[in-house]
DNA sequence: AGGTAGATTAGAATTATTCTAAGGTATTGA
DNA sequence: TCAATACCTTAGAATAATTCTAATCTACCT
């Protein structure tokens, strides 16, 4: 042996044990894999059926039930976030950012909208006691006959 | 007997029953009811469950599945608008004009957002291909700590 | 290296919703 | 008005996404 790295460690990127940390996770051997296909690219929108297969096809053995739970700490610890578009479904989104999203009803599929440009003007303030935790805009689309 | 009005429609009125019958469906015991439900005061969000409770302590016995089938059919006929917003359950909504929505994420609450002031700039044009079917706004609450 | 808190897992459980097949009822045409 | 029929309703089973449970494992600190 000549590392002194941890064996789970072991051939990942040192920012994903980071991030993984960072969220106050321990980078485990389900949670590194996972975080390499959710980050590695820019922004994905997954679902987590469709993470597992993912994983499953690049050799990753793990069962579903872990890839919702890490889907979920990885939301808590900030990594992620959860997108509601169709009630069937939950996917998550690793971009974090302030944004909106377009969504292909007839392909069930998810898609930022690029840019910052949109502005929502007019809503009125946020009932008493209460307070704006988010504005979400989907706008569906259909695809045109 | 001094009508000649249907059984089914005793006692409800001509405005229920020509609605449901605008939307092509029959003026049945159980979609009178839940019209009268639904339609009687101003605007509601019901979910099939929070519907089906109130019918039942209204004294109307029916299945949940019937409330199911009748939520769809309504919004099928344009009577109603589903929105979905937590992924938990799904939420219909007697207004079906053009507006916004305030979710209270405490407690799973719906609210239209009032006036159409609300207005959304800087949108992308939708991708070749596609139209835009709607552009749905979810101002996400929470209570102030 | 060993103990322990935290992680993973298989499978059962839960929850919302839809389906199925059988019996009921509103409508319509005679 | 009445019977035929097309449409409805229903109980219960089925489905699908997600969560829970309890047992086993493992990363990490000492």
């Amino acid at each position: 042996m000549r590392s002194t790295a941890s064996k789970s460690a072991a051939g990942h990127k040192p920012d994903l044990i980071a991030k993984i940390r960072a969220a106050g996770l321990r980078p485990t051997r389900q949670r590194l894999a996972l975080g390499k296909l959710l980050f590695a690219s820019g922004d994905r929108h997954v679902t987590a059926e469709s993470l597992h297969l993912e994983a499953t096809k690049a050799g990753t053995q793990l069962s579903l039930a872990t890839v919702y739970n890490t889907l979920h700490q990885f939301t808590g610890g900030g990594l992620l976030r959860q997108v509601i578009v169709d009630g069937e479904k939950t996917y998550f989104d690793t971009n974090t950012g302030d944004h909106h999203h377009f969504y292909f009803e007839d392909r069930a599929l998810l898609m930022d909208i690029p840019g910052d440009d949109v502005q929502i003007d007019g809503l009125p303030k946020a009932p008493p006691g209460t307070e704006i935790e988010r504005v979400e805009v989907v706008v569906r689309l259909k695809s045109r006959a």
